[in-house]
Parts: structure tokens; C-alpha cells; sequence
DNA sequence: ATTGGCACTCAGATAGAGCGAGTGCTAACG
DNA sequence: CGTTAGCACTCGCTCTATCTGAGTGCCAAT
């Protein structure tokens, strides 16, 4: 076991090394905080600690820096979550005020997490996995065009604009809105499919193209729902903190744009303690992320979680803030929804 | 007036200088390129180049590279727009096939651009200014919830969802979509306002919160039309080209991802020769642009300019290859929504 | 267990030397 | 007069050597 002042040790190396972004060292340790022990005993800690493979000497002689093991017994054991100033939680009270739709909310959310951090925010999109039908429309707009429109019970909107190679007739347009309404209004989104299944025996031969047309975009709608959609802000907090990962960042700016990579993280990772999740460095097993620590914290819907958000920075983050924030974020956001 | 050879020297200087990267000098530049002369004469040339303030040595005695108005020069008078390569007209063809919506079109146009590039691509939507009303449509989705959509001629599609605070009954809603429908169906974006000036009359005083807060919401998107939108893609390509930018690369990242910025110079720039307009370098007066280049084209629907799209990157770019992506990708485009 | 003392290590800063690509100038050449 | 060869010169790089100092590990004393 490792004993309580070499944890104690360890704490302050891993806030100072945040702090200055410096090898700590054991003189200027004993000199910022007051253990009440001279360097020598620290050395000795401090070896302790390196025999653990807490912490690391960049080189022979140099202050210590944390690993990513040494991160992880941080947050896990010794970071104390602190709470937000109250300027952050104005900021917040204000960010999320007068939201109408969803987009809305999650687009003020992504900033306001991104700002709170200085990190890349993350927010991802309700899953409809488990979601319902709350309405769907279709809608005459142009003498071959329709558009047809899927809302989900948590006032997730989608519309798709479909072409028809023949003229439509107002009649038939109603009447298969009507149809589907019939069918669908309420019904799981994963039952949509098996629903439809001889819909359209309902219509004569010569309007099956026209049905299957539409029914396919709306089965495309359905799938696209599943597929999990995020947003992101504050992707310059990244450049920012260049020198905090060992070498390009484009490979993660790719990552990031590309989003199916931070998809499967998200994915992944399952809220733990507190409700928060965390992946330090190479905890991430994706090699672009290997020096990132990740943050993540899920949302709720009527007592449901619908989703995640969460921050994305190098190992070397203000994990309490970081927690803290997006903790009270997803709390706030989780109020808000409440609305709906 | 500069020599023809003078010319063709700085044509050479810039094309050796985007290819590697380092300042080419007199010597380099006889091996590479079989003008008839010596590095002697060439080293004339140069200095007279340089006394035109086309070309600069970084240090006392190294080889030159193009100023901004060397560049300027090159695209102006000397960079022939090669034609594309048949992959990459190909690739251009399958990138645009199947697609169905405006937003996924957009989509894929700014992802092709980037990459064709290899550089940071912006697609403008359509600014509705001159656009008119197709299609609007209210409807009712929940108990006190409706959804009004609005549907312009080029097929940009927007939708909010609006709260009420009584429950909506059927046949008003219905009235009231009716009514809007009659008085804006064709409508001008423009006149979308004035139109509606005194429509709250046709309906009894117990209406007119529900009335009014529903012309208030389809105002704001007409307004929020006028406001244009970008979406971008291929900022990983910024990064992996830092060296190309003096400072750091973290406030041009803010400055994309702020958009406003942007917007202001997308809205400055005219087009110019064969459609395509550039700036180069500090031509952009804002200074974060102050080394990068910017090349945009409009694209048309129906014969008119609807919006702009093009590329942004290091001064150091390759312009006679971007230059011919940027207008291929606007033909393809304004093909592709001719289908609209 | 803690501490002072001490020899040791090594990254980073500083300085000087040599290299070489590239220049500008001048005088000669066709 | 444009072109060229020759040449002295500049100066950014690279390499090496030296120095400095923060920090370490170890040991004997408390």
C-alpha cells in the first residue's frame, strides 16, 4: 500500500505539473506546498511513487511528470470534484436561457462546455434507439416533390425531400399520409420496419413505385436515427495546446472531423463514478487519442439517459474543473430537456 | 515593363517554391528548368524581380521566394488553370451521383472540394434573399406543440417547433395553415413581412397570442435566411500545413469556427475572371487571413448566382490546381441543382 | 523515519568553427 | 548590349565543445 504522504506527494505534482506544465521537481515542491519534511524525504517518495509507475522522469534528472496511471489514481482517489464559481454558473444560468428546440439547446450546450474548459466539447445527439414516433407528415411542396417529415418523441425533427418521376395527385398524397399516421403514430421506431411490412397492399399497382419511394426514405430515416449523431465546439483549444501532445494534431483533427472514430469512444465508454466517465491517455485504445484524456458524462429525459456529452483534451487537463463542468453541464441540460 | 523571360523566371520560382518548400536559388533553377542561360543572367532576373517586389530573399543569401504580389503575378498572368485529371474528374462524378437533398448535396460538395484540395473548403448555402416561398406548413405534432415549416424554391428547408401554452385544436390549426398558405404561397422572401402585416385580423381575439406567436416564428426564419450559412470541412488540413503559417494556427481555427469572420469575407469578394475570384495573403484585410489564400467561385440554380464556394489555405498553395478544382466543383454543383 | 551532505547526471544554453548555397559585382566576351 | 565566368562576401546551418544548474540517488548521521 501506498502510504498517505506519498499520495499526498503525488497530489501536488499532478496539480503543480497542470499548473506550470514543468517537470516538478523535489525542491520546488516542498517550497509551493507546506508538507512539513525537507526534499531529501520527498526523493524518497517520489521514488516510491516512480517504482509504482505513478510518475515519470522525462530524463535522468528532471522533476517528475505524472503518468497516465498516475492521472488515473488522481481523479480516481484524490481529486476532490470542486464546485463551480459562481460566475460559471451564471454563465451557465444565462447560456441555457430561452432555448426553444432541441438544436437549439445542444448547439448553446456544445459552446458553453466548450468555453467553461478550454477544452474540444462534445454533445452527443438524443439516440432514437429507443424512441417513438411522435408525428410524421408528408407534404406536398413542388408538382413532383414531397417532403416527408419524422418527429420522435423527444422533439427530434428530420425531414427528407423525395423526387417522384410522375406528377403527384393531392389525393393520393393525403391519403398516404393518412395511411401512415394510421400505422405509425406512436409506434417504437425499432418496430417501424416490421410495421410496414405489407403497407402497401393498400395501394393499387400503379402507385407502388410512388409508395415504396416513400417508404423506403422513411426506413432511411428510421436507420439514420440510430446512427448517432454529435456536435462539436472549441476544436481551436486544440492547436492551443499543440505542445501538450507529442506530435501533430492533424491526425486527431482528422479524427475529430471524421467523427465515426469519436462515435465508437463515446460508445464505448460507460458513466461510472458520479456519473462521470473518464479515459486517460492511453486508456483510449485508439491511437490518435493516445495522449488525450476524454470526459464524459451522460444526459437524462424523463429519467432516461438519451445521450452523452463531455470534453476532449490532452492528458495534461484540469481534470476537477474539468469534471465539475461537465457535470453541471449535463445536470443543466438535463433540466432543460425537462421542458419538453 | 518586365521582360518576358523575367517571367518566365518567377513563374519558375513559384512553381519550384509550392512544390518543396525551400527558397530557390539561381543554380536550382537552370538545373530544374532549361531556360538557355546561366545562373548569372538568372541571377539579373531576380534581382529585378526583387526591385519589383515580387520575390524576397528570407536572409542575405538565400535563395528567393514569391511575395504576395508575386503570387498575385503568377495567378493573374501566368498560371495557365490545368484541366483536371480524369481520377479526378471521375471522383467528382461519383461524389455527386445519388444525391437527394440540399443538405446532403452541400455536404458532399464541401467534402469532395476538400478533398481535391487538400485544402480547408467552404460551401455557402443559398442566400434566400432573392428566394420565395414554396411551401409552408403548421403542423400540429403534440398536445400543445406544432411544427411550422418553411420550404423556399431552391429547396432549403427549415423547420421549428413551436410551444403553445393552451392545447391547439385541430381546425384551428388547420385554418390557420390554410390562411398562410393563401397569402404567401409564391410570396418573395422580402415581401414575406409586409404581407403579413395585418393577417392576425382574420382570426377572434382568443386567437391572436397563438396567431402571433406563430407569425413571429416563421418571421424569424425568413429572417434567419437572410443570415447565410457555411459548413466547412478539411480544417485537419490546416494543421498538417502549420509551418506554412508564421504564428500559431489556433486563431485562424477560432476564426473558421466562428464563422462571422468568414461570412464577412466570403460577402466582400467579387467574382472576377473566368468566375473565379482570389485573394491572396494580406489582401484579406483581416488579419488572421493575413497568410492564407482564399479561392471562390459562386455556383448558380436556374441561371442565377445563388451563393459562393471555394477554398482556403497557405499562400503557399497550389494555385493553378485549386483554382481548377474550385470552378469544376462549381459547374458540377450548379449542374447537379439544376435537377431541382 | 528523516535529514544533510555529496558526487553524479544530463538537458539546455552559449560560443566558436567550418560548410556551403547563394548573392552582387566586375570585367570579359560575342 | 545582353550574357557569362570569376570571385569575394554574406550568413543561415550544423557540429562540437564547454559550462551551468536543477535535480537525483545514495549514505551516514540524527
Amino acid at each position: 500500500m501506498i502510504p498517505e504522504r506519498s499520495l499526498e506527494v503525488l497530489r501536488a505534482i499532478v496539480h503543480d505539473y497542470i499548473e506550470t506544465n514543468q517537470p516538478v521537481g523535489s525542491k520546488t515542491l516542498v517550497e509551493r506546498h507546506s508538507f512539513g519534511v525537507s526534499p531529501a524525504t520527498i526523493r524518497n517518495d517520489m521514488a516510491l511513487l516512480e517504482d509504482e509507475k505513478l510518475i515519470v522522469a522525462p530524463h535522468t534528472s528532471s522533476g517528475r511528470v505524472p503518468t497516465d496511471k498516475g492521472y488515473r489514481l488522481f481523479v480516481d482517489r484524490l481529486g476532490e470534484v470542486k464546485p463551480l464559481s459562481i460566475p460559471e454558473r451564471s454563465a451557465i444560468e444565462t447560456f441555457m436561457q430561452g432555448s426553444a428546440d432541441l438544436d437549439e439547446v445542444l448547439g448553446r450546450t456544445v459552446r458553453l462546455l466548450s468555453q467553461l474548459t478550454d477544452q474540444v466539447a462534445i454533445v452527443q445527439y438524443p439516440s432514437l434507439e429507443k424512441g417513438s414516433v411522435k408525428s410524421v407528415e408528408l407534404l406536398k411542396v413542388g408538382e413532383q416533390q414531397a417532403l416527408l417529415i419524422l418527429v420522435t418523441d423527444i422533439s427530434r425533427i428530420q425531414q427528407h425531400l423525395i423526387h417522384f418521376d410522375k406528377e403527384l395527385d393531392e389525393d393520393f398524397v393525403a391519403n398516404l399520409r393518412a395511411q401512415m399516421v394510421g400505422s405509425l403514430q406512436g409506434v417504437a421506431l425499432s418496430q417501424v420496419a416490421s410495421k410496414l411490412e405489407d403497407f402497401s397492399s393498400n395501394f393499387g399497382a400503379d402507385r407502388q413505385t410512388a409508395v415504396s419511394l416513400v417508404l423506403d426514405n422513411l426506413l432511411e430515416q428510421v436507420d439514420a436515427n440510430r446512427q448517432d449523431k454529435i456536435i462539436l465546439a472549441g476544436t481551436a483549444n486544440l492547436a492551443r495546446r499543440e505542445d501538450d501532445f507529442k506530435g501533430s494534431i492533424s491526425p486527431m483533427l482528422e479524427a475529430i472531423e471524421e467523427q465515426v472514430v469519436l462515435l465508437k469512444l463515446i460508445q464505448e465508454m460507460q458513466a461510472e463514478q458520479h456519473g462521470v466517465s473518464l479515459r486517460i491517455g492511453v486508456e483510449n485504445d485508439i491511437e490518435q487519442f493516445s495522449t488525450t484524456s476524454v470526459v464524459l458524462s451522460g444526459y437524462e429525459k424523463e429519467g432516461a439517459k438519451v445521450a452523452k456529452l463531455g470534453v476532449l483534451g490532452p492528458t495534461r487537463m484540469n481534470y476537477s474543473n474539468n469534471i465539475a463542468a461537465v457535470r453541471a453541464v449535463s445536470r443543466y441540460l438535463t433540466q432543460a430537456l425537462g421542458g419538453f
